[in-house]
DNA sequence: GACCTGCTGCGGACTG
């Protein structure tokens, strides 16, 4: 963008100033462009909404430089604020913005901040602000922790909170509203803007921006997307293609021809191993590709990420490999082509990769779909079915994360202090603590100034004081630490890889390293690794000369398939089951769903189904809910408990995003449609998920992040950070000794909170077994294992030590499935 | 040669 300045500066009428300068780049307003500034010209807040590369940018930024325009100068200060979710977008957001505010004439400073921000300039900005900051909602929140923060902020305007759809669902997205609740208590004009992706709930997304009791907001939609291509990659050989599986790497050769017909592609994959190995592969395959190719995770060392990110601009790169990691970031123009490997999990999030495309002026976006098994061709026809129909995931806001709350209140109390009447009303006036009764409120405020009842007697739990009925920190060493430790983002302590000269590769967990003895070689960062030593959280490395290598197992998070696509999938069966084939992913693998029908049946939105099967193993029982594999592990769990109430037994328990399995010695007993209905009532689900589960474990776990969000425990200064181990052994104390002389502590309720809310979806469960009430049970007894049981199946191998391979072991199965192919099925009863 | 699961994101300033 290179910006002509416009003609002069002038008090007069902003818009039109705007305008003019619009039409010295050339560029014309998008209506909704002109309903944005307007809307913020006016004053109001609200909340922008479109696809990426819809110039939602300038709309939110022109707005309040046109405000300003207007206003009587006043001098410096902070005027506007742009918040950010990632500190990579920093610098370029504020580059564009410099540029704007220049060529419009006015003297504005436009700074960023973040954790990259260097000490002096951090030092200058503590003083006083610039005119505008762009800034990640940690570094709003440290900025709030200084003495100073009323004087800071007292000329603000608006603030614009980018990426808005990144943060609503978690607690980046509450702490963001804590800020801003204190930012509107003191400045009631204050202009507050979202910018956010196609959203399932846009309007909850506006209002939790805008708080509680605000004036109704505007909700302003982009301009029309330009059109997304949704492609699925089918395969050659439907009949030798797997029925279970992740890697997808059957479908290499398709990818190859993909990526050789384009000039910058981005190949998505689901985890970091998976990105590991199909780099790898791509590499043997086209050795003369090997300068074009990059690899992007998150364990991949920051410098490197941002080297590859650099060479995407430049357009260097054939194709990156890469990982959620460039979901979000700066505009990488050149790229043409967009590939996703394996299950799409959700349709907003196939969406947003699909946009990472086409940026250039009149591009469309297309994504080629790969899928790593059979099933997955449904998922692709289907994620296009759910976008076109509109329906896309909704992001829920969370709900009294009190470790946030006690975080800000020490944040508050460390900056210009708070007084309890005052800060419930502001506290109250956002999304997440409108519910915060004054029980909890003071309970919180024991535990900032005491520590509670079990803590008193440590001094370092001690964090605040009470000088004449006003809350503050006294202490700079704890206002120190407690700076520290502002953010909500937890992650395990990382081994480093370095090679034995210096450079940094990358972080690895420290369990996987921990297997590994000196000249063992594994595969990371694109490269066969032989490991040397490992001294003080450093793994030293050097370039293997062999090529025999494991693969580095991360323990990350686990998505599951979302409702919305798996309805979709669900609604496509039913179509099938009617012998209906409308997509052309579908008609692909049209046998393997014939041999479901056949041998068994498909379920639906309001068909259950339920397979039982005896093979040498033993006896197992398949369920298919399609409600992720978070809350199938909660049900398969729940069922096996339920059924060890009639039947003794023990059960092993396997689990994928679309059903479940469970297999025992002893055979089931003959079980009515009534008999059915029990098992899944979902009456008294919590008690018996609690029973069934260890759950105390599961929140003990939980527990480590909560103690580091509320400041329980500190995790060391960056870089030097405390080891995992370390960590885990003082939160770890610290709960058992809650749980024992404190046992109503309210961060214990938390953490028991969240592992049923987050780790097993206990809402997505309790409606599979409130639907079940009214749904169809289809009861089938298998012969032989179905396309749908035998990736459950393939799973539960998967940890299983045989003498026989697992390639060989899942070969024979399919042939023996494809032999019995032609069997009939048999019903049940 | 086997055989390969599990995403992303942030953060400070003292002392000499």
């Amino acid at each position: 963008m290179a910006a002509k300045p416009v003609a002069a500066k002038s008090a007069g009428d902003g818009l039109a100033l705007i305008e003019t300068w619009f039409a010295a780049q050339g560029w014309t307003p998008a209506p909704f462009q002109r309903q944005a500034w307007q809307a913020f010209r006016a004053g109001r807040s609200g909340l922008i909404h479109a696809s990426t590369g819809s110039g939602k940018t300038l709309a939110a930024w022109l707005g309040p430089v046109s405000a300003a325009l207007e206003k009587p100068a006043r001098t410096g200060g902070l005027r506007v604020l742009w918040i950010t979710p990632l500190r990579a977008l920093a610098s370029d957001t504020a580059g564009h913005l410099q540029q704007a505010v220049d060529s419009l004439g006015l003297d504005w400073a436009v700074e960023t901040r973040t954790g990259d921000t260097t000490a002096s300039v951090r030092a200058r900005q503590r003083r006083k602000l610039p005119e505008a900051l762009v800034t990640t909602p940690e570094s709003l929140s440290v900025l709030l922790s200084y003495r100073n923060a009323e004087e800071s902020f007292r000329h603000l305007d608006a603030v614009v909170v980018d990426e808005w759809h990144e943060l609503l669902g978690n607690k980046r997205g509450v702490q963001l509203q804590l800020c801003l609740a204190w930012l509107r208590a003191r400045q009631p004009k204050l202009s507050v803007w979202g910018l956010s992706a196609t959203l399932g709930n846009l309007d909850e997304a506006m209002s939790v921006l805008l708080g509680e009791g605000a004036a109704p907001g505007e909700r302003i939609a982009g301009a029309q997307s330009k059109p997304i291509t949704i492609r699925g990659l089918c395969p050659a050989n439907v009949e030798r293609f797997p029925w279970a599986g992740h890697l997808g790497l059957s479908q290499l050769e398709g990818v190859l021809d993909y990526l050789g017909e384009g000039k910058t592609a981005l190949l998505f994959t689901n985890t970091r191993s998976q990105a590991e190995l199909w780099f790898e592969a791509i590499i043997k395959a086209r050795l003369e590709w090997v300068t074009e190719l990059g690899l992007h995770h998150g364990s991949i060392d920051r410098k490197v990420r941002r080297r590859i990110e650099e060479g995407l601009r430049q357009g260097d790169f054939r194709c990156v490999v890469c990982t959620s990691s460039l979901d979000l970031g700066v505009d990488f123009s050149p790229v043409d082509r967009v590939v996703q490997i394996g299950s799409p999990k959700g349709v907003a999030r196939l969406m947003q990769r699909a946009g990472r495309s086409g940026h250039q002026p009149g591009a469309a976006s297309e994504i080629l779909c790969v899928p790593s098994h059979a099933l997955e061709l449904v998922e692709i026809a289907a994620v296009r079915r759910a976008w076109e129909a509109g329906r896309v995931e909704a992001r829920r806001p969370l709900r009294l994360s009190l470790d946030v709350l006690v975080q800000h209140l020490v944040t508050l109390a460390a900056g210009p202090g708070f007084v309890p009447e005052q800060a419930l009303a502001e506290l109250r006036s956002t999304h997440a603590f409108a519910e915060l009764d004054e029980t909890l409120f003071n309970w919180c405020l024991v535990f900032i100034t005491r520590g509670g009842p079990v803590l008193e007697h440590y001094p370092q739990f001690q964090r605040v004081v009470v000088q004449d009925g006003r809350y503050t920190v006294e202490d700079t060493g704890i206002a120190r630490r407690h700076r520290l430790a502002i953010g909500t983002i937890t992650s395990d302590a990382q081994i480093q890889v370095r090679f034995m000269k210096g450079g940094s590769l990358g972080s690895i967990e420290e369990t996987f390293i921990a297997r590994l003895k000196p000249g063992d070689v594994f595969l990371f960062s694109g490269r066969a690794l032989e490991l040397v030593k490992v001294r003080d959280l450093v793994a030293y490395v050097r370039l293997a000369k062999t090529k025999r290598h494991s693969v580095p197992r991360w323990y990350g998070g686990r998505l599951p398939l979302s409702s919305e696509l798996a309805d979709s999938v669900l609604a496509i069966f039913e179509e099938v089951q009617a012998g209906q084939y409308k997509d052309a992913e579908v008609a692909a693998i049209a046998p393997v769903l014939e041999l479901q029908k056949q041998q068994s049946a498909l379920p639906g939105r309001n068909r259950l189904l339920i397979e039982r099967c005896t093979s040498r193993e033993g006896h197992h029982l398949f369920i298919y809910p399609f409600a992720g594999r978070l809350a199938h592990e909660g049900l398969a769990a729940l069922l096996a408990w339920r059924l060890g109430q009639i039947m003794p037994a023990t059960f092993s328990l396997s689990v994928n995003d679309y059903g479940l399995e469970l297999l025992t010695s002893t055979t089931f007993p003959e079980m009515t449609d009534a008999d059915w209905h029990a098992l899944l009532d979902p009456e008294d689900l919590l008690d018996h998920v609690l029973a069934a589960l260890n759950a105390g474990e599961l929140a003990r776990r939980q527990f480590r992040d909560i103690a580091r969000v509320s400041g329980l425990v500190f995790q060391g200064f960056p870089g030097r950070g405390k080891s995992d181990r370390q960590l885990q052994a003082s939160s770890g104390l610290l709960y058992d000794t809650l749980k024992r002389y404190d046992p109503e502590h309210r961060l214990l309720a938390q953490a028991s909170r969240e592992v049923l809310e987050d780790q097993l979806e206990i809402q997505r469960l309790r409606s599979v077994l409130e639907h079940a009430a009214g749904q169809q049970l289809v009861l089938v007894s298998l012969e032989r294992f179905s396309p749908l049981a035998f990736p459950l199946w393939v799973e539960r191998q998967r940890n299983r030590i045989s003498t026989e391979g697992w390639r060989e072991r899942v070969q024979r199965m399919m042939d023996s499935l494809e032999k019995h192919a032609a069997r009939k099925p048999g019903r049940h009863p």
